[in-house]
DNA sequence: CGGCGGTTTGATGTGACTCAAAAAGAGTGG
DNA sequence: CCACTCTTTTTGAGTCACATCAAACCGCCG
């Protein structure tokens, strides 16, 4: 196999875990011309206001996108995993709303946008992906304007880990139980809208309600319906059943 | 004009300031099959968790998307306004993680969601348009999270109502400077994850800074620049500028 | 003129913030 | 394997923004 096809698979394979596609479908997206490109901890991939030309597909390593105000504030407003688009948005908006910066050291695929507009065009189901992925996308963010809007500093918490935790699952880097988290507590509280203190004290909350147990970087899980239930935790957002058609 | 195109017209001259449809595209949209519904106010159109089958465009009024905790706190994720394909998301998402309710009275026209996917594959430009709204509705959604997450109280509230007034203005309800507010201020504090008594007090704030000022449901903007400096409103995240194609 | 949704006010409580510093890990080089 | 540094997590103390509760007020409509 090339390396872009290898580097292209796990995007293939999270839409067709969702959809088969057709032969030539796959195999069109799997021709595109792809550039590697290897980045460190805390790196920028896009800045905000940026007109990029590429769209990023992450193929080892987490990295977010986020907005931020004058004063310092930042809201990461969505965390990204081996093999997602990134910022498919790129592709049919010219202006970017948000950065995006690495967490770990990353490899990401860079995919001309007028590449991608082309399959869209040709191939309705890629079309359709597409539209699909970005519906997913908002749905996100939908549940974490709930979750920074409505609900406590524990429940805000608890919530985003079980994210990580069922997105990570579904590329075979949790069992549902246990995982390494891929971010800092920093990082957490600035995708919860929290000071990084209270976030801790968050966790410390969790841990001693037996619900979670951490080791350096890594989260157990110790008691999944309780986290769940405080969290209100409900995965239908991500939709895991797919689309329509 | 038959009584589809007249309620259809406006989702299409939202589309086409963006980007002109081809002849053909443009009168196969006019031509679906549509149900016209009439609603009163604080009246739902959708619940949370259920399973649609037609997407819902408004033709009058206002409706908000909401998703709901067991604790009966709300998150209105977003307003809609006459010519917005609000359920757009129902084309392809099966089960909805929103709920739509009304907040004045509305008229709505519903779009089985088939006829939607079938304009889609059959018309890339219509996948396109489709697309690239969705891509705003994220974008909004982002700004939104940001808005609740980061911002004060006064600075979500004047954020709020610049994104109203701009929305307004792009359907030629509001002048830039002057609106009806079409929502009470309990539900503005649904959108911006305040208390509705502190969502007055911040609106007080803004008012005896000079920036605004209120007559009953009109708002009047009485210094646009401050009230944009106070928000950091950059209406960037709206997308005005149109799709990449 | 009475009733009702919506707005405004006041008083009081608290969840989360800030600042500052200590403790614990992780990585690097001698 | 230890010393050193840098990052991340944890602790403590004091403060403030926003929440809650309850009641008054206002404008509109029948």
């Amino acid at each position: 196999m090339s390396v872009n096809a290898s580097s292209l698979l796990p995007y293939v394979e999270k839409i067709e875990r969702r959809r088969p596609l057709s032969d030539e479908a796959r195999a069109a997206f799997l021709a595109l011309p792809v550039q590697l490109e290897s980045y460190g901890t805390y790196q920028s991939i896009l800045n905000e206001g940026e007109r990029p030309d590429r769209c990023c597909l992450i193929v080892e390593g987490v990295v977010s996108r986020y907005k931020s105000l004058k004063n310092g504030r930042r809201q990461i407003n969505s965390f990204h995993y081996a093999g997602d688009m990134v910022d498919l948005q790129a592709a049919i908006l010219t202006v970017a709303d948000t950065g995006i910066r690495t967490h770990t050291p990353t490899k990401a695929v860079r995919i001309d946008c007028e590449d991608i507009l082309d399959l869209a065009e040709k191939y309705p189901e890629w079309a359709r992906a597409f539209w699909f992925d970005t519906q997913v996308d908002a749905s996100i963010f939908r549940e974490w304007t709930l979750n920074v809007g409505q609900r406590t500093a524990v429940e805000r918490v608890a919530h985003l880990l079980l994210e990580i935790s069922a997105r990570l699952e579904s590329i075979g880097q949790s069992d549902g139980k246990e995982f390494v988290l891929p971010v800092t507590q920093a990082d957490l509280a600035d995708a919860v809208g929290l000071s990084a203190v209270h976030t801790n004290r968050s966790i410390q909350q969790l841990r001693h309600s037996g619900a979670l147990r951490t080791h350096g970087r890594k989260v157990v899980i110790e008691n999944y319906p309780a986290l769940a239930k405080v969290a209100s935790f409900d995965r239908t957002y991500l939709h895991p059943e797919g689309p329509r058609r």
